[in-house]
DNA sequence: AAGGTAAGTGTATGTTTTACACATTTGAAG
DNA sequence: CTTCAAATGTGTAAAACATACACTTACCTT
């Protein structure tokens, strides 16, 4: 017994947006070190050590939040990754020596994925941040650490879980026609579904509600509108 | 940035184990300290902390080999367990006093499960050990730590993924009959299933192929055996 | 040879899923 | 104020799947 332990536990954040054109995940830069070409920074992942005196679930909504002022996005815990070399690429090591106290130590993280509407969220880069952009899904280079697996493996809990959990109204403004909704369940599955099938599917759904109010604006038969009511059991 | 971190990562495994008379649970019962009141070892879970030059999945393999000697069981992470106060409670304090270097350091966990056959697998206490029993998952008094919440979160995950994943195979020894089958799932689901349906479905499982063999020694019409070959796709 | 025991099998009914096409409502343009 | 363009909204028939249900078969025992 008692080998002595030393390590360290970050949380890492997939967030995914959506729009009309597409899913976008959020990536920030690396801050600081744009001297030699084997640490010119990479992106990553919004992900940070965890605080001593605060819960998971809570640091990655700190964590999100310190580095891209996201506030209030749902987070759902979907794996820890754990490999002992998963930070020892030499690129990441340069950056880690420029952050952390101890940037040979051993680092394992707790991965969440989350959803937002583009158009509801504006992430602006905090400090330690070196910039925040939306990336497209299919148009992301390669990461820092593992944080490409860790994306992967983020997007295929989101495709697993979007009928069960109910994330998918994240993605949509308040206020939506179900035409939208059938386009997140498209772009988010990869593939077409039937416009009248979906429609009696989403008739089943009792927290999907019709507001009394239609689309405005549109050069065409304007939608009906529908909400999202969380269940109150 | 740069609080200082410090911080234990332990593994606890929930295994499962079947037969006949139900399913049951693994614990262990903690050593030592048979002195006061307070301090009388309570039974938890199989885990320990991990190792610095090991991965998650490796350390649940050997922290459970360790512990209980079984070996070989499929083990699948099903999430991580942070609460800062999951191990400050006073008799928890304690034993972890007799046993750790630093007994008062949080201790993030990662929780896994695995199933395997009360006939194939003989757990014997490890000297780290002070015991190793199977406990009627329904009799399983106040365990050690967060112990409770991590039993119940990992017998809901194996109902969920009782049938995406191929893990009730593990519950059954290599040849089995269909009759074996269907009670396993009629106990892990707590529900009684249609023999004649429950056969339709297993027909269209391609890994569960018949043998050229039937069971013997039985006092009526001896039934088919089938065995589980995991696809190689 | 007879009786006990669990294995093995088919069909009819209800439910869910899938495929598919046209009339409606609005704004814009003439 | 009529016509056009554009996306909304709606029903039905066929196929796939899920459910409920009862008797015959093969082996062991006495």
């Amino acid at each position: 017994m008692s080998v002595t332990q030393s390590l360290h536990l970050s949380v890492d954040c997939v967030v995914f947006g959506y729009n009309d054109s597409g899913l976008k995940v959020l990536l920030i830069n690396q801050k600081g070190l744009t001297t030699s070409p084997e640490t010119t920074p990479r992106s990553q992942l919004p992900g940070d050590l965890i605080l001593m005196n605060e819960g998971l679930d809570q640091a990655a909504q700190r964590v999100l939040f310190e580095l891209t002022q996201l506030e209030g996005v749902y987070l759902k815990q979907f794996k820890a990754f754990g490999d002992p070399n998963r930070v020892k690429d030499l690129k990441d090591r340069a950056w880690l020596q420029s952050v952390r106290n101890l940037p040979d130590q051993r680092v394992v993280t707790v991965g969440y994925y989350g959803l937002v509407s583009l158009q509801d969220y504006e992430p602006r880069p905090s400090s330690f941040a070196g910039g925040v952009q939306w990336s497209e899904l299919n148009e992301v280079g390669p990461l820092a650490f593992d944080h490409n697996s860790i994306l992967n493996e983020a997007f295929e809990t989101l495709q697993e879980e979007l009928e069960s959990q109910h994330i998918s109204f994240e993605l949509l403004p308040k206020k939506f026609t179900l035409t939208q909704l059938q386009a997140l369940y498209e772009i988010v599955l990869n593939k077409k579904l039937d416009k009248r099938n979906f429609r009696k599917n989403v008739k089943k759904m009792s927290h999907v509600v019709p507001l009394d109010e239609k689309q405005t604006g549109v050069m065409h038969k304007p939608a009906q509108l529908f909400s999202y009511e969380p269940q109150k059991d």
